[in-house]
DNA sequence: AGCTAAGCGGACCGGGTGGTCAGGTTATGC
DNA sequence: GCATAACCTGACCACCCGGTCCGCTTAGCT
């Protein structure tokens, strides 16, 4: 690959990544190119489709997430962290609302219910809670907070505590507790 | 209004309920006019916009959904309720989402923040929630099992168990609490 | 320096959208 | 039965989208 490639693919990932996260996946093609200051054909040099582009972009978001899983420790962490995560991008609402279908995407959807899975294991959580569930429940929280993400952008953090309590097997805090 | 008119307004509210359910409002216009058997443009001699025409669908559900919170007796039965309706209207959740912003569905949805609250306040919940909490997690727990919608047609049920448990009080089932 | 292929840009295409309008049709009051 | 206004229609418009393509530019090897 050429020099000037790399560098033009770099501005095209970098733009991409700002505005999926902004304006989620139905930010236009132009829109991105103009931002990355290259043609819209460029895009297309880079990725055959639109898809492929937002796959690469989420790709990474999802990996990130899967890191997170295995490096914090608490299932309770985890949660934070990711529905915080939600809170920030609005491209990895997209995915968590299903409306990306690339297989790539599916991969790592798959891996990150792999690893909450791993955390469930380690916890103690109400009978049958699976690491799928885990992941559909954080989407849920942040879904719920999201009308409200400018006026209380902290909401989600309220909503994810009445969850845990429901969630989580605690024999130390009393699920009522204040936070 | 001529009788025709009234005719030709019912078959295409019909339509618009039907495929608003099915598809949510992005549906486009001319599918409602073809379903109702009708012409595109006397879509808009009866709604000046699409809006309107969403905003007079979504009305009746939210109306419904308010109805429901005064006859049902507990925060439970209503909360089951909702989400149900949600799970079967995708016009729903759109607004929801909070994609759809007529002021006639605002108004409708404060309607039924208030209707919540009324349950809220006849309920033993945990100290501080409100009735626009109550609304926002149902959005929340059919979001979360959305995704799974024609796999598991009934997740939702579960989640919503999980959110019930963190969020009532009730003296007699204590759910996790060890205490 | 010069050659060549990789890289780039933006006009262009087909398809789909919400919304408009001139002109034909029909219900309804007289 | 007739006049007329209300009503209906579908061709049409402007706009936006993802994706294509060809001519121009330029990096990089020799």
């Amino acid at each position: 690959m050429r020099a000037d490639a790399v560098r033009t693919r770099k501005q095209l990932l970098d733009a991409a990544a700002e505005l999926f996260a902004e304006g989620g996946a139905e930010v236009s093609v132009a829109e991105i190119a103009e931002r990355a200051g290259i043609g819209k054909g460029t895009v297309f040099r880079h990725f055959a489709t639109k898809e492929d582009l937002i796959a690469a972009i989420v790709g990474d978001l999802l990996d990130d997430l899967v890191d997170a899983a295995e490096k914090r420790g608490s299932l309770r962490e985890f949660m934070v962290y990711g529905v915080g995560r939600l809170a920030d991008n609005r491209a990895l609402c997209d995915v968590a609302s299903g409306s990306v279908r690339h297989p790539d995407v599916q991969a790592g959807v798959e891996r990150l219910n792999e690893a909450a899975q791993r955390l469930v294991d380690r916890a103690e959580t109400r009978e049958g809670v699976t690491g799928r569930d885990v992941v559909l429940l954080m989407t849920g929280v942040h879904q719920a907070a999201a009308p409200l993400r400018d006026a209380e952008p902290e909401l989600w953090r309220r909503y994810l505590g009445f969850l845990l309590d429901g969630l989580l097997d605690t024999g130390s805090s009393a699920p009522h507790s204040r936070t």
